[in-house]
Formats: C-alpha cells, sequence, structure tokens
DNA sequence: CGGTTCCGAAACTCATGGTTTCGAAAAGAG
DNA sequence: CTCTTTTCGAAACCATGAGTTTCGGAACCG
C-alpha cells in the first residue's frame, strides 16, 4: 500500500556509495555526500538503511555477488582460484576503502558484526569447505580439517598484505595457494 | 624555559585511554571521556598529541615494547614463540580495540600509516629477520627469502582469526608455528 | 478518489573533535 | 627574587556530520 520504493533511487545510492568509497575513502564519507551526488534526499537513503554503516556495508560488501566455487580439478588450482577470488574482492576499490572501516565499527554493534561475518566470513567458509571436500572426495587430502585454521591460513596473508603491508597482493594467489596447499598434504 | 609537562599528566592520560578503549571499544572512545577519566583538561591532551588517533596510537601501539627476538635454537621454537608474542600483542583488551580503528583511519593519513607502519610491521618484521637469519646460519633454510611474504603468513592468520573470525586464537601459535616451519622447509 | 507511502529539499537536534580563553601555578633565566 | 614562558584544569566555543523531522508534491494501491 502506497507509494512503492523507486528502484532507480535505491541503485543510484549504492553507485555514489562505491564512488566516493573509492574517491574519498572511508572516513571522508558522508550522508551528505552521497544524496548530493545520488541526487536524492537524506531521507530516501534513511528509509533504507538505519545508519551509514548499513549503506556502506550494502554497496560494498553485500554485493559481493561471489562467484561459485571454482572447480580446477586440482587443490592447488582451486585454492588458487579461491585465493585470487578474495584478493580481486579485496582491492575492489570501493570495497577496499570500506572493508577495513566496517571491521572496525563491527566492534562496537554486534547486529553489523553478525551481518558482516555471514556476508564475508561464513561465504568464503564455505566456497572453502567444498572445495576442500573435493579434494577429500578424490583422496588429496584426510578428511579431519579445521575450517577456521585453513580459511584464516588463505584469507589472513591477503588482509596482511593488502591492509598491514599496504601493498598490493600481485602473485600472491599463486605464492599463496602453493605454500597452502602444502601445508595440507603434508599435515 | 617555562613550565615543563608534568609527566603523571602524561601518564593519566595513557591509563585513561587503555581503560576506556578496554570499556567502550574504539568508536565509543571520546576525548571528554578521556579528559574526565583522567581528571585533566582537554588541552592537556592536544598539547600532547595533535588528533585522537595519535593518542589512541600512542596508548595502544606505541607501547608495543616488544621484548627482544627469541631464541629457542629452532626455527620451530622461536617461530612459535614470535607468533605468541602477536597474538598476546592483539588480544590485549586496549589495543584489541584499538588497532581495527587506527587500520582504518590509517587510510586516510600517510602521517599515521607510516608511525602505524614503522612501530607494528616494521618491528615484527625486524624479528622475524632476526629469527630467520639465524635460521639460515644453523643451515636449517636457505638464504633467499620474501620476508614480506613469511610475515603475512605469520601475521595475516592471527588478524583473520582475531578480527575476522572473531575467534579466540588459543592454540594458534603452535599450529602456525609447525605450519610455517614446515611451508618454509618444503620449500 | 482516498489513503498511504514515497520523493527531494531543507531545517533541525545533538554528539564530538578540535580550538581558544581564563586565571593560576610551576619552573627556568637573569 | 622577579620576569617570562609554559604548563595546569576548567569551561566556553566552533565546525562538522549523523540522524530526524517537516514540507509540498507525486505515485501507487485499493
Amino acid at each position: 500500500m502506497g507509494r512503492p520504493r523507486d528502484s532507480r533511487v535505491d541503485e543510484a545510492i549504492l553507485t555514489a556509495t562505491r564512488s566516493l568509497l573509492a574517491e574519498s575513502g572511508y572516513a571522508g564519507l558522508t550522508v551528505d555526500a552521497v544524496a548530493e551526488r545520488a541526487r536524492i534526499g537524506k531521507a530516501a537513503i534513511y528509509r533504507r538503511y538505519a545508519t551509514k554503516q548499513e549503506m556502506v556495508f550494502a554497496a560494498a560488501v553485500h554485493s559481493a555477488d561471489l562467484p561459485p566455487p571454482p572447480d580446477t580439478g586440482s587443490l592447488l588450482g582451486d585454492l588458487t582460484v579461491l585465493v585470487q577470488e578474495i584478493v580481486d574482492h579485496v582491492t575492489n576499490p570501493a570495497a577496499a576503502a570500506a572493508i577495513p572501516g566496517l571491521l572496525a565499527d563491527v566492534r562496537s554493534s554486534p547486529e553489523l558484526a553478525a551481518r558482516f561475518h555471514d556476508a564475508f566470513v561464513t561465504v568464503q567458509q564455505a566456497g572453502l569447505a567444498e572445495l576442500l571436500g573435493r579434494a577429500v572426495a578424490r583422496g588429496e587430502l584426510p578428511s579431519s580439517l579445521d575450517i577456521d585454521l585453513v580459511h584464516a591460513l588463505v584469507a589472513g596473508p591477503v588482509f596482511a598484505t593488502v591492509y598491514l603491508q599496504n601493498r598490493s597482493p600481485g602473485g600472491l594467489a599463486e605464492q599463496l595457494g602453493r605454500i597452502v596447499t602444502a601445508a595440507l598434504t603434508e599435515a
């Protein structure tokens, strides 16, 4: 009942948020600037998102339409592709600007923390679990695997390279794919 | 010349900042609250630190008086101890609250970024380089090592466990020590 | 049509980072 | 011992930005 939301407004908000994230970073992003760039009123934003964080989350993370888990036929190949996907997501300009800020804000909001975990960590771990399951089925790996540990081993170095060392992760996918494969098969 | 700074004020600021970080987190920390808890004026804070970020940095990171690089006699032992030191630093309540926030703010301030990198990344890498040098001298490792990669391999999973997965890193030091040792010696 | 919800625009509140001012106290310089 | 400088706590002050509300008007459902 009543006038329905205009989906072009939805899209304009997300697009403006992404471009401003890339331009000004997370700290420099203001809701007024998003409204101005999207040529809409602030009320239209707050009708959709309760907080700035939710808006950023929707623009930079929720849109992480993860590709289906790859099947290259080998653990090494699968892992390398998965790492590359994480690298690609994390180096996308909007996401790169948003993720550290969200990671910080998440610590004062269990609500946002749960969403972020579902959309980011759980999704990555699901892809990883699938890929590891195939390796187990092929006999490449034993079935007793600590998925949290393997995920930390895969995603952690990407984060450290990009956010701690502030380096470009070129070539990291291949190196990390080899190392993790070796670590898992040698265990 | 003139009245010197009162070192008790210095200490009161840092102590108040640490306790408030642990209580309210980074987002909930206000400069007025620090001044009130330390029973000082805000001017005394801004006389010492240009921004809230610098204050937090001084309270939570700069105080990371890193222990000297351990020498346990083996690469496995040394790496395990180093990882445990990183885990301890990162799980200290004040630092745990501060680090994600600083990591986010760093991205809009090259000034702060450089300081953070020096006090955090460079320090960890120096300890790591020393430890690896000993292993090379003992013949445990070849001399061609990518220190950035090894650092990402060591620090990354700790970050992923604590900040992404939001889990307690108990037992991680031993597991990670074994895995990285294996990865380096099998390469 | 009538009621409800949307729209952009703009005004508003409130919290907070950061600056400045105040009178007073502490200390080095001469 | 006195003058000058810098500190001290306290409080007023300013600017920004998140979030709310109000407005006149338009779009849609029943």
